[in-house]
DNA sequence: CGCATCCGATGACAAATGTCATCAACACCG
DNA sequence: CGGTGTTGATGACATTTGTCATCGGATGCG
């Protein structure tokens, strides 16, 4: 039996490595390609065609779930999965929507990651049972498009002014847009709400 | 020559049992401990009394500044490093202040990352550069004590009464520090302000 | 001591923001 | 076809926030 080619694409140089050699360790896998951003990712992923590709959600270039929804596209025999630090209800359900079959923190074992490239190789899938339960518990953004793109714009602090130039309304309209946005999700003021939306992963 | 004993606390599982697989493997380095949490170092600290201790800036319970503090009284022989994704100025100056003898990133490498552990055993110092040309460029924050702390308090976007019942001020003195940090840190707004500070590590 | 600085507060005013009602165009769906 | 929902806008209004001047007390420093 070949053993499971692998990607490895994290920015941060000594977890790669250390994954790397840690997942190179067990019998059955073989990292034949690292990255260190979103494109490169890509790069890779072209140039060597692995198995299995292991993204972390957070890359400088193009987050994980970009890179797996081009890579579904471009190599669609390739698996995908995603690990992250910092996981949110809303970004489980973005990397699903992009045919991610594994989704994990970091916080567990390599021993335990192993594995779960194992079932995600064979073609099963594997969420964290944890993170599955707040995606659920946390139920769909209420927000439409555009309050969510509105409250994106709000999320440094701009000023409405700002806001409504940058997404090309009038001003009283981003009002509007924020204060119902800041309704729907509960919030005393738009500032708050962008902290809601980013908890959730809804922005 | 007897190893380094070190002791290794991060939260993320994964990262911990890799890192603590690779400087393993290094002749002259032994891992005697690991743990998830700031209070978990500490305890673990005590029990092993390792050389070195290499903890991570984000912890849940304590971060690594506030448990190096707590090194630096209990276990002076014990020289303290800090290893990180999100490197802000203001963590540097508190690290270093708190007798921290090195500060990296995450993206360097295990081999580079040995080294350092070594050179820190030694009696050296180490700081990433880049960082500590950030940290230099930034100078020191211009915030006063109360300011930065109601600052704080806006930091989750609470309206200005919110913040005034848990700073125990009134109102109008509430809204006269955050007028005056905004202004000090060059912002449109608190919300701006509070991004500002939080990226240079000053709140 | 005099001076500067920080803390904490008040009052007043201007500007920004939140809220609501209302309107019109458009698309989609049963 | 009518109903519903989204987008985009306007006007009016109350509230919140930002800004400024000013005050008093405390603290620290040359």
């Amino acid at each position: 039996m070949k053993a499971v080619r692998l990607l490895l694409a994290d920015d941060e140089h000594l977890i790669r490595g250390a994954l790397a050699a840690l997942l190179g360790l067990e019998e059955d896998l073989v990292v034949v390609a690292e990255a260190a951003s979103g494109p490169e990712a890509l790069a890779m992923a072209r140039a060597h065609r692995p198995d299995v590709a292991v993204l972390d959600l957070q890359m400088p270039g193009a987050d994980g779930v970009s890179v797996a929804t081009s890579l579904r596209s471009e190599l669609p025999e390739c698996r995908t999965m995603i690990v992250t630090s910092h996981a949110r209800p809303g970004h489980l359900k973005r990397a699903l929507a992009a045919g991610v079959r594994g989704f994990v923190p970091k916080t567990v074992s390599a021993q335990r990651l192993a594995e779960i490239i194992r079932t995600v190789h064979g073609g099963g899938r594997y969420v964290d049972p944890e993170l599955a339960a707040d995606a659920i518990s946390a139920g769909d953004s209420p927000l439409t498009a555009r309050e969510a793109e509105v409250l994106d714009l709000a999320a440094d602090g701009a000023p409405v002014a700002e806001i409504a130039e940058r997404a090309s309304l009038s001003q009283g309209t981003v009002r509007n847009y924020l204060s119902s946005a800041a309704s729907k999700l509960g919030a005393e003021n738009r500032h708050a709400a962008v902290r809601l939306a980013r908890a959730r992963g809804w922005v």
